[in-house]
DNA sequence: AATCGTAGCAACCGCCTGATC
DNA sequence: TGATCAGGCGGTTGCTACGAT
């Protein structure tokens, strides 16, 4: 419920130090969540949205400051070549460091270094909230198209490349047997080896990227 | 000193998903 | 089961600072 139907104004724009403040007393007493609250229950004329990017984006504790550190600036990269635009999975990744921080930095500096060219959109795994938690046959996982939705991502592309020679496309199946790297495919069910009884790519090891 | 162009980044927008009723 | 709402995400916008001319 936005602002207007209360009859308020929203002010949009930069945030003044007062309305930091007031927002920063406002979290400290009832904690985040229930964003839409927070301008009733200060008399913000801001709207719930802004107030959680506002406090996530800047005034939360947990946010690192400053330039981006060599190491940070390695796995900015390297992560980015793995999952793509997902700046939440990535930021997830990176301590101190929001997704719009990793955003900006990466269409800032990285993207023109790097000669990356923006490339139409694709999904990866689908929506993050719907990442595929894909069950287990034996000590091979095993995904359906039907369960997720999932694209091969350039990055995910190159990494299955290398596990091609194992596919079975006739059989509508891409079977990737040597290690846990492999992930989707387009129009295939897909199964790859992992030891984890259950994948998430949000929670996988440094090591499932590469890394 | 003034103007212009561009880089950097904070904030907004629109869309999607999950939760709740 | 469908409608509504709140929260979260990625893309985009627009303001500010700064360097070049």
């Amino acid at each position: 419920m936005e602002l207007e139907c209360y009859g308020l104004e929203s002010k949009k724009g930069f945030w003044s130090s007062e309305e930091d403040k007031v927002l920063t007393e406002c979290v400290n007493k009832y904690g985040t969540g229930k964003w839409n609250r927070i301008p009733k229950l200060t008399g913000l004329k801001r709207s719930g949205k802004s107030c959680r990017l506002r406090w996530m984006n800047y005034l939360s504790p947990d946010v690192k400051r400053g330039d981006f550190s060599e190491e940070e600036r390695d796995l900015v990269i390297r992560l980015h070549n793995l999952l793509g635009n997902r700046w939440s999975l990535i930021a997830g990744r990176i301590p101190g460091r929001t997704d719009n921080q990793v955003k900006n930095y990466w269409n800032t500096h990285l993207s023109k270094k790097l000669g990356v060219n923006k490339k139409k959109k694709r999904k990866v795994f689908g929506h993050p909230k719907s990442i595929p938690i894909v069950e287990t046959k034996g000590n091979c996982i095993s995904a359906s198209k039907s369960a997720v939705e999932v694209e091969l991502d350039d990055s995910l592309e190159f990494i299955a490349q290398g596990h091609h020679e194992s596919s079975t496309r006739d059989l509508n199946l891409i079977d990737f047997t040597s290690t846990c790297e492999g992930i989707a495919a387009d129009d295939f069910d897909c199964n790859f080896s992992f030891p984890h009884t259950l994948f998430d790519p949000r929670s996988a090891p440094y090591s499932f990227f590469g890394l």
